[in-house]
RNA sequence: GGCCCUAUCGUCUAGCUGGUUAGGACACGGCCCUCUCAAGGCCGGUGCACGGGUUCGAGUCCCGUUAGGGCUACCA
């Protein structure tokens, strides 16, 4: 899976780079043998372009490559690293202990200077060396890294403050080797709900959750930033051009951020609503088509007219999705409340009876005007109030008690289908069916 | 345990070099609107972790305590 803390890492990389007309490069660590699979690459492809987060050099993620200081991929860079351990070695700092090859790590102080958290330094005086190869002839994490980053001309590394007590012996690397070491801004972590790091076990910790539950990538992207940096002047709401004008690392935080799922639903409603009609229309068929199969089989025109009434009730594509559950075809379940609050009463039967009387009898006009009088005509022969048939008529055609505003729906779904909805109801109801569990 | 980082409403944050009725957003509560649900409008409560300093004056600077997080691998 790809970690919203390493995307929100990822973005932060990408709008320092565009902000600064750099270059944003994808490297990937597949080191990890057990864990190296296609599959696991491909997330990570799927996830950086769903954010909208588009590379300058790396891997194309169709088998080819940008940039040539390639290779991209750590396990294919097996001679690089090899010859940097001869360099090292030459250096007289490395020893070999139990088969490895260690690196005496100076007992100077180890400063560290960072362009979020300033000048932090290290006592090294008890530092222990640092393990560069390991006995089965691999190199570590640490040295790998830094060859890289040297390698590739890296000028800036923005990462996860869980990597600012290791800096230091990587300056450390970078000095052995005769290199000037990139400069680096360490970003505070993502903590869940608990206030911990935020584990791959807790729920929205992949960025495809994000994905899969509908949400929009603009919005996830726009929340991220806010989590560890802000624009000041009371500013939440920016569009990706204004945010990678506008972002920048000083006014990163230092302090870690609790991952709030409630303020990010929130702003996916705001660029929900702010979506064009044809981007929402993308987005759903794209959406729909994924998650409901059967959409296929539906009345495209019938999809039309009922996707802007029940757009307007949401903020997520898969509440969108269960919205429409019902009308993907002519079978749909009733709620337990639908049932209780709406169906099982001691009026229902005879109200369903009228309304269908009613609505057979607007032969001509079937829009918003005809249907509202039908069932207040309905509601006054009643002596009831018309909200009350109302709820009822929305439990009888889509088995739900929430839904898009009844008249636009009963108009979306036309006359037929509405009688044809009402008469199912009325046999479920007579057969007993429609008891509450 | 050692080392490093952090500390403003429940949450995310604004608060640049000390003087603010400590601002905004989410969430929450109330009211309005209302056919449910949203959206929208109005009103509201809640906060500078604690203790010492420095200073005429501290959310802002210093120290300590406490709390949280991270690192401390022949993981990445």
């Amino acid at each position: 899976m790809l970690h919203i803390g390493g995307a929100r890492t990822a973005l932060f990389n990408w709008l320092y780079a565009r902000h600064t007309g750099g270059k944003f490069i994808l490297r990937i660590e597949d080191t990890d043998q057990a864990r190296n699979t296609q599959e696991a690459v491909d997330v990570i492809f799927r996830g950086m372009r769903w954010l909208g987060l588009d590379w300058d050099e790396g891997p194309d993620g169709k088998g080819g490559t940008a940039g040539d200081r390639g290779p991209y991929f750590q396990s294919q860079r097996a001679d690089i690293y090899r010859s940097y351990l001869e360099k090292l070695k030459a250096t007289g700092r490395t020893y070999e202990d139990g088969g490895a090859l260690k690196f005496k790590m100076p007992k100077t102080p180890g400063v560290v200077r960072d362009l979020v958290c300033g000048e932090v330094t290290f006592d090294r005086t008890m530092e222990p060396d640092l393990v560069v190869q390991r006995k089965d002839g691999s190199p570590v994490f640490h040295f790998v890294n830094v060859v890289d980053d040297l390698e590739m001309g890296i000028t800036h590394v923005i990462r996860g403050e869980d990597h600012l007590t290791n800096t230091h012996k990587h300056i450390a690397l970078y000095e052995a080797l005769g290199a000037a070491p990139p400069q680096f801004a360490h970003i505070p972590l993502i903590l869940n709900r608990g206030g911990s790091k935020m584990s791959k076990r807790d729920e929205g910790a992949a960025l495809g959750f994000y994905e899969e539950a509908g949400y929009l990538p603009a919005a996830l992207r726009n929340y991220l930033c806010l989590l560890g940096w802000s624009p000041g002047e009371n500013q939440e709401i920016l569009p990706i051009a204004e945010l990678i004008q506008r972002f920048d690392l000083p006014h990163i935080n230092r302090s870690n951020a609790r991952f709030d799922g409630d303020k990010l639903f929130w702003m996916n409603g705001e660029y929900w609503r702010s979506l064009s009609e044809a981007e929402f229309r993308k987005f759903a068929d794209d959406y729909l088509q994924r998650t409901r199969p059967k959409i296929s089989q539906m009345d495209p025109a019938l999809l039309q007219r009922l996707l802007p009434l029940i757009r307007e009730k949401v903020r997520t594509g898969r509440e969108m999705a269960e919205w429409l559950d019902p009308y993907l075809g002519s079978e749909y379940d009733y709620s337990d409340e639908a049932k209780k609050k709406q169906l099982n009463t001691p009026e229902a039967a005879k109200w369903l009876n009228s309304l269908s009387t009613a609505f057979g009898a607007l032969a001509g006009t079937w829009d918003d005007a005809a249907v509202e009088g039908a069932c207040k005509k309905v509601a006054e022969e009643a002596g009831a109030k018309p909200a009350k048939v109302i709820h009822l008529v929305r439990a009888a055609v889509s088995g739900r008690t929430v839904g898009p505003s009844l008249f636009g729906l009963l108009t979306a779904l036309g006359r037929e289908t509405t009688l044809a909805r009402l008469e199912r109801t009325q046999k479920e109801l007579a057969a007993g069916r429609l008891v509450a569990a």
